[in-house]
RNA sequence: GCCCCCAUCGUCUAGCGGCCUAGGACACCGCCCUUUCAAGGCGGCGGCACGGGUUCGAAUCCCGUUGGGGGCACCA
């Protein structure tokens, strides 16, 4: 290997007996010039637009994003469109800024694309009738039913039954090997082995000459010079047809790295039907970037510390793909949520009230808010949980829970009401004098501050929990705090 | 059915033959602090799936069992 840049991570995966560096070697022979010198990494994250990005893809594309930041590589954006079906343009875009809030800049020198996977539609069709010229696959005009029909069963697969008969016309199979075994080499999971004879002679294309994925996925990695396929374990079958492909195209095959699937609570890959799966949602209640991007890191990986909480800079130079988990990682919100609130208490003051802004209504005061977003700040896990804490500062009349009315309206309430009503117009407007105010009445009737405090923070802010009182009643003002103290007093 | 992958507290993980009486984090449970709720501090509960090997020694290596998961389209 040349001596370019970062010092790629030393040798293959964990098993194998292979001792030259596959990054190199792979740089070496991908060069576009043909040139040796060049030695650069290039991954890719390839999904498709359907719509919502799904945190698993998150995850893959940050495992990508920081192989090539430690490379100083290239991180090729391909939309996988083929299928026109789930092809929107602005699908694209929500993809690249999806990518961008974590932190994956399209307008990084490192980022390449997006390129689109329908524009290489004729190279995939060349090659797919490359690979039937030079005899590696043929055509096949077998529907299910006649492969089922000869074979017994629908799980033997396709038979071979059209390998010889010159047919020129159907979908197109590659011809595999019958015997022997298709050695992967993957930088996860080592060395994984597939015997030739479980795998089918399967389509590249159909017989109207559009590709398969399976092809075009293959013929776009050989196109754009991919050293390194970082993907889902669920692309891991795939792997020996794809390498196959790589082989017969005349290309030595990248590296393989086969990530763990993400699972939900019942231990089954993480379904958009099933579960919350959109990137956008975490994002829409308040998750912040860093905290996403920090926990999905660790979902099959570690620093190896025992440090979780860490920024994406310390993150990124540590990462090795032959130190990813083998097992799947259940995608655990309770911690995700910890691991935000966390950061959220890490802003400063300015940050915070800034990062709130999109969760509060635009009619409330700016200026009134701040003066109570430090006491705020502690209090939410995520940004959305921001206004049911401050509302009540903003509307005419608190939201009123019933549950925390019917818990602090009980015996006492009354008086307690009453004999704050008549201090709150004297009194000196300082939490500590309007704390000090409510002790006395509270100790008028034998209560506690602990209980006399309930039916007057029910009264100002329409909840049992929440901010502060005393702190939430000078903010109010003396004239509301008066007006709200009496009303809860007139549904009594 | 076939192929492949996986297996440390409930969860995410550290561990890569002796430092393990298995460490951390989330969750949970106590206590402290306290005007509610948080935050913070302190403490607790809790795990190497099972069975065989290999070895002076195994969570760590090998085999098997069991249990999970992924993939088996003229989808991507």
């Amino acid at each position: 290997m040349t001596s370019s840049s970062p010092a790629p991570p030393p040798a293959s995966g964990r098993s194998s007996p292979v001792t030259r560096s596959p990054w190199a070697s792979k740089a070496l022979e991908l060069s576009p010039t043909g040139l040796s010198l060049v030695t650069e990494v290039r991954v890719r994250f390839a999904p498709s637009p359907t719509g919502m990005f799904h945190v698993g893809g998150a995850r893959s594309a940050l495992f990508n994003w920081a192989v090539a930041e430690q490379t100083g590589g290239k991180f090729v954006l391909r939309i996988e469109d083929t299928d026109a079906a789930r092809n929107r343009p602005e699908w694209t875009d929500g993809i690249i800024s999806a990518l961008a809030w974590i932190g994956i800049h399209s307008e990084s020198p490192l980022f390449e694309g997006p390129y689109f996977q329908s524009a290489y539609a004729d190279q995939h069709r060349e090659t797919a009738a490359r690979l039937h010229k030079e005899g590696r696959a043929y055509h096949c005009t077998c529907t299910r039913d006649d492969v089922k029909a000869r074979t017994g069963s629908e799980h033997k697969g396709y038979d071979g039954y059209c390998r010889d008969r010159g047919l020129t016309e159907g979908a197109l199979r590659f011809r595999t090997p019958d015997t022997g075994i298709t050695v992967v080499e993957d930088l996860v999971r080592g060395t994984v082995e597939f015997p030739n004879d479980a795998m089918e002679d399967f389509v590249i294309s159909r017989a109207d000459g559009s590709p398969l994925f399976v092809l075009a996925n293959v013929v776009d990695d050989v196109e754009m010079g991919i050293t390194e396929v970082v993907r889902a374990e669920e692309h891991l079958s795939n792997t020996p047809k794809q390498q196959l492909l790589w082989e017969a195209l005349g290309h030595t095959p990248p590296v393989w790295a086969h990530l763990p699937v993400i699972v939900n609570e019942k231990r089954q890959k993480l379904s958009k039907r099933r579960d919350k799966v959109a990137l956008e949602s975490y994002r829409d209640e308040g998750y912040l970037a860093e905290a996403m991007v920090n926990y999905l890191m660790l979902l099959g990986w570690g620093p190896g510390d025992d440090r979780e909480i860490m920024p994406w800079s310390e993150m990124a130079p540590l990462f090795d793909l032959r130190k990813v988990n083998l097992s799947s990682a259940f995608f655990d919100e309770k911690k995700l949520r910890a691991f935000n609130g966390e950061y959220i208490r890490r802003l400063t003051l300015a940050e915070f009230v800034e990062r709130c802004d999109p969760f509060l209504d635009p009619a409330w005061d700016r200026a009134t808010f701040l003066k109570v977003a430090e006491l705020a700040q502690t209090r939410v896990a995520v940004l959305s949980e921001i206004a049911p804490n401050v509302d009540f500062l903003f509307l005419d009349e608190p939201v009123h829970d019933q549950q925390s009315w019917e818990k602090a309206m009980k015996a006492g309430a009354t008086e307690i009401l009453t004999g704050y009503a008549g201090r709150l117009a004297t009194v000196d407007w300082t939490p500590d004098a309007l704390k000090t105010a409510l002790e006395e009445v509270g100790a008028e009737h034998g209560l506690k501050l602990g209980k006399a405090q309930a039916p007057v923070r029910v009264a100002i802010t329409g909840r049992t929990v929440g901010l502060p009182l005393f702190e939430s009643i000078e903010v109010l003002g003396r004239e509301k705090s008066i007006e709200r103290v009496n009303a809860a007093l007139s549904k009594l």
